[in-house]
DNA sequence: GTTCCGATGCTT
DNA sequence: AGCATCGGAACG
């Protein structure tokens, strides 16, 4: 897949660590904002003690149990967006979340672009006007898509952030980050 | 540098 | 009650 092509839904149907890893790099597109993802989080099924799919298909995270390629946006914290996109196959639950962006275009003070626009999932949302009216939509359309990026890039792998409830699943290495970026959030 | 905490509202 | 957060204040 070349890069700057719109990425197929199929794209998405793929193992949820696979679509996280793969992520890294790709130029998530929304109106005339757009960024390239820095950071990504895999969110697998029932097994996965950290995941929204834990408790079974409920009205908030019925998505994720559907086919990949579609978007699960849901509200952190009584304040923040998170923007996940739904991986792997119908009837396998998982989900992607985009931590963080490089600014690409169309953000709040374009050229200059300050990484800390883009720098945590609640940014990402803020920076590209994602919200609850983006939750259970295709990306594969003009307006919400996501554009293939350059292979190959130094991609590091650590614990998910936050979870650390979650018992051996806090552990597991389902975070996804473009190396030493100045827009990926917080630790090593 | 660290740790703590309030804001704020939906989910289980 | 418990969060897949953030920014600011307080403290070493």
């Amino acid at each position: 897949m070349a890069a700057g092509e719109r990425l197929p839904l199929a794209w998405f149907q793929r193992p949820t660590p696979v679509v996280a890893r793969a992520l890294i790099g790709c130029v998530l597109v929304h109106g005339d904002r757009a960024g390239r993802i820095v950071e990504t989080e895999a969110y697998l099924g029932p097994e996965d003690r950290a995941s929204h799919a834990r408790f079974g298909p409920t009205a908030r995270n019925r998505v994720m149990f559907g086919p990949g390629g579609v978007t699960y946006v849901y509200l952190c914290y009584g304040i923040h967006q998170m923007f996940n996109i739904v991986s792997d196959r119908d009837g396998q639950a998982g989900a992607v979340l985009v931590r963080a962006i490089a600014p690409v275009a169309g953000l709040p003070d374009d050229p200059p672009a300050d990484p800390a626009v883009g720098r945590g999932p609640g940014k990402v949302t803020r920076a590209l006007g994602l919200g609850p009216a983006q939750h259970g939509r295709t990306l594969d359309t003009d307006a919400l898509h996501v554009r293939a990026g350059r292979p190959g890039a130094a991609i590091v792998t650590t614990a998910r952030i936050g979870v650390d409830y979650a018992g051996p699943w806090a552990r597991r290495r389902l975070r996804f980050a473009l190396a030493g970026h100045p827009a990926v959030s917080r630790p090593r």
